[in-house]
Order: C-alpha cells, then structure tokens, then sequence
DNA sequence: CTGTAATCGAGACGGTACGTCGGGTCTTCAA
DNA sequence: TTGAAGACCCGACGTACCGTCTCGATTACAG
C-alpha cells in the first residue's frame, strides 16, 4: 500500500525515507477526523507528518490518490473472526463495518473518493484495486469456512459453477456493503444489533433460498 | 424545490429573473458532468448560465445547497409501474434506478453531496427530506401492491406490527439502494438483467425465507 | 505612476481601492530596507500592506515592475533649489543624489531592476519612462537657469542647434548620475564634500572648456 | 580565479576533476545569456555542465560568488593599446568597455552582482578587488602614458601630490565607467563614436581646465 | 595490494516563495 | 430591489529552486 510510485530503477541517489509514507498517511486520517474531506489541505498534511510538501506530491499525485490510500489502510484491520457459524460471522463484520464506518475519518472520506472517481477512471481503478478487491476477502473467507462447516454447498466443478460462485460473492459484497454503507451515511440510521439481526436474516434466507447458487435447501448452523 | 430563499416582504423593487432559476440548475448539471464535484466551481456555474455571481449568491448560500437541489429532481422521475407481480415490480426499479445512476450528473452528484453531509448536519436532514424519505414512497408502494396480490402477508395489526413493518421497510431500501449504488460507483461494475436478476432473486428469498416479518411461507408470484 | 495596468473601459463594477496603490509602493520600499531586493517576497510586501496577493497582482505583474515604480517614487523627491551658481547648482544635487543613494532600499533595488532589465525589455522601457526620462528634466531645468544667469550660452538656434543641446544634456545626465552610481555601489566609495568639488570642477570645465557645445568660455559665476 | 575553495590538506584522497571548474563557469554564462541573473538556477547550471549539484556546491558557495568567478575574467581582456595620443586611447578603453557592455553575458552578470554587494559586504569587497582595483590599473597606464607624452603635468611630489594624484584617478575610473555602464544599461542609449567623441571631450576639456590637479594648460595631443 | 579518504553521479529532503485559482463578500452603476 | 461587473480578502493549490543530506560507486595515494 504504502510507497504507491514505483521507479523503474532505484538504484542510484539518495534513498526515500521509508517511515514518511506511513507518517504522512496517519497525518492524513488524523486532518480527515478534525477538518473532513473539503477543509483537508495537503499542506497541513505535510506539516502535520514533519514531512515537506515536495515530498508528499513526491509519492501521491494528489488529494483524492492520498486518502485512497489513507483509507485502505483503514479498511485493512477488517477481519473475519471465526464464531462458529456462518449466521454468527456475517452479523459480526456487519458490525464491525459499522463501528469503521462510524469513524469520522472513514465517514468523510469513503464517500468523497468515491465521488471523485466517477470522473476520474484513474481513481476508479485505484479504489477497485486497494479497496473493493482487497474487501472481497472477508467474502470468500466466510463463504469457504461456511462450505468448511457444511452450511453452503460446495463448488460446483467446472467453468460454469466457477464463474456462477464469483459472481454470488459479488453480489454479496455489493449487498452487504452497500447496505451498511447506505444505512450510516445516506439513510443516516444507526447500525445496531436489531438491524443487523434483520439484514443477516434476509441474506442468508436470500442465500439458502436458492438465490444463484442452486435452490438445495441447507440446515443452517447454531 | 429552485429558490430556496424567500423574502418575507417581496413587495417592492426589481423582481428577480424567473429564468435565472432553472438556467443555474441546468449549468450546475452541465459542468457536473464536464467537472464532476470537485472542479465544479461556482463562478464556471454563473457564468454559464449567463448570470452574475451576485445572483447566484442571492438564491443559494453555496455549493453543496445548489447541487442538491439541482439534482434533488432527478430522482423524482423514479417511479414504480405495475408490472404484474412483486418479483418483476422489484426488477424494474433496480434496473431504473442503475440507468439513473448511469447519467453522469447523477453520479458525480450523489455522492458528493452524502460525503459533504457527513460534517455537515443541515445538508444530512436535507438529504434525508429530499431524497431517503421521498424516495421509500417507492418500497411502501410496492410492498402494498403485494399484499394487495397475496405475495406478502397483510400488515400484523397492532403497535408492534406497526413497528416491524417500518423496519423492514427501511431495511429493504437500504438493501436495494445501497447494493446498487454500491455496484455502480463503488465496485464499478454494471447493473445487467443477469446481476438483477440474481440480486432480485437474494432478496425475495430473504422476504419470504421470513426475515423480519413471522416465517409464514408464501407463495410467490410469477 | 500608481496604477500602471490601465483599463480601456473602466466603466462597470467595483472599482478599484485608490489607496491600494500607495499603500503597496510603501510597503515595498519598507520591506527593501529590511530584507534587499533577494529577500523581497511579494506575499510579504502585500501582507505589509493590508491587502491581499490577489490585489498586488491585479496591478503589477511581478516583482520588477513594482519595485521600479516604487524607486521611481523615491526619485522624485530629487528637486534642484537656486543656490545662485551653476557649479553650486551641480555640487547640490550631485550630494542630494548621493545622500538618496545611501538609503538602503535606492542602493538595493536600483542596480537590481537595471540587471532584470537587460533581458527584459518592457522592464527597460519602463525604467526608460519611469526614471531617466522622468529625471532628465533635472539637467534642463539647471541648463535652462545657467543660461538665464548668463553662465552658459543661450540654445543656437535651428535644427541642428536643438540636437546638439540635446546631446549634451544627455550626455551630462549619464555622466552626473552615471559617477555617482558607481563611485557609491560599485568603487563603495563615500560621495564627501571633496569628491563633490572635484568632480564638479571636471564637468564644469569641461563644459566650458567646449564640450559639445561651441568652445565660447564664460566667466564661471560664485 | 577558479576552485576559490582551498583545501588545507589537499593530500589524500580522489582529486577533484579539473575540468569541472571550467566547464561549470562556461556553463554559468551560457546560462547567463539565456536566461538572465534572475531565472538562473544552480541546478541547471550544473545539469549544463554535466556535473552534480554537489559538485558545484563544494566549489563555490552561492550564485553570487559563483556568478562573479564566472564574469571576472570578461573584464580582463581590456587593455589600452598606445593610440599616440591621451585623446585617443581614453576614446580607444571607452569603445573598449561599450562594445563588452553589449555581450549579453556581461550586461545580465555585472549589474546584478553589483545589486547583490549591496547587501553583502563580502560580495562588495569581492567586487573591489577583483573588479575596481583590477580595471583601475587601465587609468594609472594611460595617465602616466601621457605624462610621457608631455599631455599631462608629471606628479606633484611628496604626500600631498601623491594623494590628489591617487583622488584623480578615482575619479576619473568613476566618471569613464559610470558613463558608458550608465548610458548603456540605465538609459539605454547605444555608446556610438559621436557620443565617444562627445564625452571624450568633456573629460578631457574637464582635466585640462584644471580640476584636481593644478590649473596649468596642456596642449591637447592630436 | 589493500586500506583510507575524498570525490563523483544521483536524487530525496525540509524549506520558502512563487503565481494562479476559487470561495464568498462587497461596492458601484444601470435597469 | 435586482442584476452585471468586477475588485476585495482569504486560503489552498501544485511547482520550482534553494542548499543540505545520504547513498553507492570511483579513484587516487599511503602503508
């Protein structure tokens, strides 16, 4: 993540600090929390890592570039604690999505990235690659360990049971996320057990339904 | 929605333009999609829509209140045709609601505005006004039609029923609002009838799986 | 000399702040005596005086232009009082010349604009029009008074007569303010009442003694 | 003149490149032409030269000392071949010295070292030595030239004389050298044989009439 | 022939100032 | 009173040089 322009040969000259890159994302997050998005300046940032602005465009082609990656890294302490069940699993990152989301560092700036990148193809590609990939984890962690347990089916062999299991873990990420996501900041409802009790409910019905993945009823867990 | 301002005693002196309104609007649309939010400047937007900045100032007090309302209306044409049975009533929107999100006023627009709202409490309530409660007129809607069909089982009288419909009301629009978007501008992947239908086919089978409301099977429509 | 950019049709809109101008010529000079011509950062001197970069900008197109036009305001104060006699005449302004010569934001920033304007020629125009043609009218009026007094023969007449005046008011102009620039900022050497006399008696009886004008001597007055 | 920074032990150790002094002075006036005092920087200089900042660095200390290294040495190359006459060979240094005046190199440099002197009194004393002093040896040849010639009375003897004798020739380096940089680089006007002629005249007629030395006449050679 | 030591290129570093741009306000004149 | 025009203050932008520094790689002379 961090150190995001690559030479082509680094050889020769003075080498670049290897501690700045982390510094001046932590300055980032800690602007984004006090100032949001509009108010953040990149020479702030810069004074607030001890680090020169030449250095920070140095390494980061911009605002919208820096807390991307800022941001990614945030999204980077999300986990999967296994708890038993696949029911237990998905009500635990839904919370934990939204404890993130609550953070005003997160709140001001996923958003704001994300508006940026309808314009800007550069970007879109960035997020893709350092967020929406890197998220879609969690997904095939809970779905494999659930397979594991014997509550979702195995794979069906083949391409086609190949290309069908991609895109049920799509359509999962884009459903959760985009749900917990719109909840906090569009609805601007609170995430709380209640809701995430109701939400799981409806995925793994919508899941064990048969939604893609073939209608074969499964015992859920717990 | 155009004007936001009024004055308490518009009696005397020169009346304002009744065109200057929507020609603002439309130039705020027009360099939405040649900008996107962050290049969007105000005097750009005057001096498109042939106007001073004086009076731009005059009827809106900055940028985020201007691109709320010139987009606020976009959503308005979203609505919800009956087509027969619940499944292919909810396929329908989802798909509306994707083209919508294609128009790049719409995308640049949405976003900026909810991250902008995420320091900014007035501009929440006002998205919450203009568009989350204007627009769950679509799922109370549809959810009606059902039950007038027999898809969904009748509201349970009573305080509490009252209560779990609401909830579930909110949960789904956010499920259907926030997976799409969430598809679209996020994980920058198209919304095709393939991806409906599999998201459609998720959240029926969570409906009648009994998600919030009691378990009672129900056979869908279709 | 306040005010350079001149608009062709000043007609609408807020004009501009009168005292702006001065205000900004005072804070230039100011900041030269402080800081020297290198030092001199035009964000500092718009700071000094009151007024924002923006504004200095609108007025002067950088560093050299305004710094000219707040020389050529220091030079104006040069005035030539009657002190009764050619050479007393001379020996005054060649020590009120010197004397100005000492302040440290002339000696900084006089010998700086000549060097800018080597490879600038709308800056030597400007120091063409702001300063020597401005300070030529010096040697006219004691040409004018010597002639009065009968110390220098009266203008010949013709064509030809007007350019050979004019040549040598040229030429002693170069001369007078050419020895004192050089003996003060390149030789630094002091201009005392010694050096004033000496250097009086080589012009004067070169002058008299025939220079351009026809060798006719005149009794030297005192 | 080059590598101005001495070693005190330049024993052991990888020698300096001698070619790089020179190629980096080359450099600085070439760049000098091109861009002026203002615009050079030194890290074009050294990517001119072919050479590391750091190497341009650890021979000269700054611009300044750099600039007046490189500019010197232009001086150098006036002399004053014998004309046959005092009249002609001041006629003879003053083409000279116009004609260096006109070469782009000298025209950027000289002044703006001199604008530098002014706050710098190590550049000032840089500038006496190596400049003044230097040039001045072309006045004391031509003047004892002509006392030779019998044009000039030889000099008073003892300390009385041999002070008025040192305050002439300081004048007259300040006169000749004020005039022709005055007139070329403040005023703008090209030294041409008329004015030569003219300004010859003056000075002569000037040390003649009797200024500092004692009033006897000469008769004017030629 | 092996240190030792100063040089070289390259380029990152903390700074300072640049000149420009946009935001939002204010001031003038004309309608 | 509104509108067009445009000047105003403010603050951030992204760039350019400054002069310093840290590298790895050369080159000499010394032991």
């Amino acid at each position: 993540m961090p150190a995001p322009t690559r030479r082509s040969t680094p050889r020769t000259g003075r080498p670049r600090d290897a501690g700045a890159d982390r510094a001046i994302l932590a300055a980032t997050r800690a602007a984004l929390v006090e100032l949001g998005w509009s108010k953040l300046s990149l020479g702030d940032v810069a004074a607030r890592a001890g680090v020169a602005k030449t250095t920070l465009y140095r390494r980061w082609s911009g605002k919208n570039e820096l807390v991307v990656d800022a941001v990614a890294e945030l999204l980077d302490e999300l986990d999967l604690p296994d708890r038993g069940s696949l029911r237990a699993d998905v009500e635990g990152v839904v919370l934990r999505f939204a404890r993130l989301l609550e953070r005003p560092e997160a709140r001001a700036s996923l958003m704001a990235v994300v508006a940026e990148s309808t314009h800007d193809p550069a970007l879109r590609d960035r997020i893709r690659s350092a967020i929406v990939d890197r998220q879609k984890r969690l997904v095939l962690l809970g779905r494999e360990r659930a397979q594991r347990r014997g509550e979702l089916p195995p794979d069906t062999p083949g391409l086609e049971g190949a290309a069908a299991a991609g895109r049920t873990v799509d359509l999962i990420f884009d459903v959760i996320a985009g749900a917990v996501v719109h909840r906090t900041l569009v609805s601007s409802e609170p995430v709380d057990p209640g809701w995430v009790r109701d939400f799981t409910a409806l995925l793994l019905g919508g899941l064990t339904a048969g939604a893609v993945s073939p209608p074969r009823p499964v015992p859920p867990g717990t």
